[in-house]
RNA sequence: GGUCUGGUAGUUCAGUUGGUUAGAAUACCUGCCUGUCACGCAGGGGGUCGCGGGUUCGAGUCCCGUCCAGACCGCCA
């Protein structure tokens, strides 16, 4: 027997038993007449003794020479500290070893297995598993399990059913890049690893699953960010016979059950906004309301003034920073500086003080008068200390501008707080979105994607102002889930393919299976799928999405620990029939 | 594909205007230490300054190229 007890386990009322304990060596205090040991696993730390007085000659002398994350079994007894630690779950005992096992020697790890390690990003990937050891990561994966396995319970029990769906599929040409796989039995032919399982969770609708989910892996084939990795994991879920309601409604409420068991927030019912709603008041598809800085658009009050910038923009549009008038010119400049990044790519902002005796100071004060700028302040809902920017440009780009100048106030002034949670449905997202690049429209949700009932004939007069059945799950500025209600017939998906730019043979050859189905009496259906990457990182109060990963990609979609992705011996290329054409 | 930041001891970093033998902390090794728990004390070893080229009497430092990492833009139905 390997062990008795976890390294977590001991107690004051454990004392006088004699105990097995296994586990690594932490970390060693010699102190010449004695030696401790901390000894680590995954529950916690028990502090082990050796000393002069207790331990043979022989087991003390042996014990002084373990290096760290040595694995190691000790036989001994429990005996209360003479001098305890507060600060250590298992800090009043400690174990008096009598007989020392090496069940495994370490090297010396390239890194401190501590919570605030010495380690670096690209070094701890490199050797995950010991990263893993520490407890910031450990902890990450465990609540991950917990998060996980609430969903399981929650969904079940509202009688939803788990079905796995196939990893190999068929490539489409919608949407992300797709994985390929090449298949050996069907010569010049090739899997594409699923973008989602959407297609066929429609067709478990169809074939009377009713509620579904499935906790799967999904695959994008695009570059990576922080919350973003090629392979990544979906809480997928479907219904049929349901309205957008019945959606919202199921998983408004499995949301909450997280909340709520996960991190004790109770959150009575989530509020709800127009996507148009939310680009006008926050120029982004998925707001953070955990603070306010909402905009406010000054055409009206800012126009015909002389100041050709304004006046000669679509749109002029401002916020106010709640105590921005502390800020020094310098910092206002930086903020300047900031937006004309090309990342942002501003051309300039105008900025107003509210200075505490009530007066305004503008950037632009040669075309403003001070009424003119209370308008500004009472349209932007600035008060007495606070500082108004403001940009101007064609709408969609400025919104943007401002939408990642709010986001970058908001975090340098803190309001981002990771234990505030505030969560919001956008709804009523266009169907249709204009390709900038080719000029034209594909699907912003996906291709299955309902539009809003009696707008079907607005697609041929006007595309772009149709709006889906499409919404957005949207926590603390993070899109965590999306989805829609869906096309059940043939022929309306027919029309959307239509207008997808799909000729009626590529519709067939993509996706004939699922339009044959529909005639075979497919039952209204919608669903949504929630990023559990995503979703667990921001109930961690984090926006990264890589320490909840246990083997996560890097940058560049690199493994850099089993170094994948990798070259293929010539044989393999063969029997695949594949050869490479390389620059 | 693009923008920005970084790459110096095992590790995390500092390194001024280009100027003597490239430093600190930590980790590691040796010795000491009667209750440590970030133990303490004394000593020690450890460097292709990412790589290639250039400027210069002289380059960690300046210039060009390149590779790697991270953040972001594009992209992500």
């Amino acid at each position: 027997m390997y062990r008795t007890h976890t390294c977590g386990e001991l107690r004051l009322s454990h004392t006088d038993k004699n105990v097995v304990l296994s586990g690594w060596i932490s970390k060693q205090r010699d102190k010449g007449f004695v030696v401790w040991i901390d000894l680590r696993d995954r529950y916690g730390i028990t502090q082990l003794v050796f000393d002069e007085e207790r331990t043979s000659t022989d087991l003390l002398e042996n014990t002084r020479k373990l290096g760290r994350e040595t694995v190691i079994q000790v036989k001994g007894k429990v005996i209360e500290r003479a001098s305890k630690n507060p600060n250590l779950p298992t800090g009043d005992i400690e174990v008096l070893v009598t007989e020392l096992t090496v069940l495994n020697e370490a090297l010396l790890p390239p890194f401190t297995i501590e919570d605030e390690t010495d380690g670096g990003e690209e070094l701890r990937m490199q050797y995950r598993y010991l990263d893993i050891r520490r407890n910031p990561v450990k902890n990450n994966l465990i609540f991950r399990h917990k998060v996980t396995m609430e969903v399981r319970k929650y969904l079940s029990d509202q009688g939803f059913i788990e079905v796995e769906t196939p990893y190999l599929i068929k490539s489409t040409p919608e949407g992300a890049r797709d994985f390929l796989v090449p298949s050996r039995m069907n010569e010049g032919q090739f899997y594409a690893l699923p973008q989602s399982p959407q297609t066929f969770k429609q067709l478990l609708m169809v074939g009377g699953m009713d509620k579904y989910f499935q906790i799967v892996k999904c695959f994008r084939d695009e570059d990576l960010r922080a919350d973003r990795q090629p392979e990544f994991t979906q809480i997928d879920c479907e219904m049929a016979f349901v309205e957008q309601e019945d959606v919202l409604n199921a998983f408004e409420g499995l949301t909450k059950h997280l909340l709520k068991e996960i991190k004790g927030v109770e959150i009575e019912s989530f509020p709800r906004m127009t996507f148009d709603d939310a680009m006008k008041r926050y120029g982004n598809d998925k707001p953070d309301i955990r603070f306010g800085m909402e905009f406010g658009e000054l055409n009206q009050v800012a126009q015909h003034k002389d100041f050709n910038v304004f006046n000669s923009a679509e749109l002029v549009v401002g916020l106010s920073v709640p105590g921005g008038n502390a800020f020094t010119r310098k910092e206002i400049d930086n903020l300047i500086d900031w937006v004309k990044r090309p990342q942002v790519g501003a051309k300039g902002m105008v900025y107003c003080r509210c200075n505490d005796d009530g007066s305004y100071k503008s950037s632009v004060d040669k075309f403003y008068d001070q009424d003119d700028l209370a308008h500004w302040a009472k349209v932007t809902g600035a008060e007495t200390g606070d500082l108004i920017l403001v940009l101007s440009g064609e709408t969609n780009t400025t919104r943007s501008q401002l939408s990642a100048l709010r986001m970058e106030l908001a975090e340098r002034l803190g309001l981002r707080k990771p234990d505030e949670f505030a969560p919001l449905w956008v709804v009523d997202f266009p169907l249709l979105e204009l390709d900038g690049e080719t000029g034209h429209y594909h699907a912003m949700h996906h291709p299955f994607t309902s539009p809003k009932p009696g707008q079907l004939e607005l697609l041929d007069q006007d595309p772009g102002a149709v709006r889906a059945n499409a919404y957005d799950l949207v926590l603390n500025g993070n899109e965590i889930g999306g989805g829609s209600i869906r096309i059940h017939d043939k022929e309306t998906q027919a029309i959307m393919f239509k207008h997808l730019g799909f000729t009626q043979e590529e519709a067939k050859a993509q996706f004939g299976f699922l339009m044959d189905a529909f005639q075979y009496g497919a039952p209204p259906h919608g669903g949504i799928a929630f990023g559990l990457d995503r979703l667990v990182a921001i109930l961690g109060g984090q926006e990264t999405i890589r320490d909840f990963i246990a083997f996560p990609k890097n940058n560049s979609g690199r493994d850099v620990m089993i170094d994948a992705p990798a070259t293929i011996d010539a044989a393999q290329l063969e029997e695949l029939h594949l050869k490479l054409d390389l620059e």
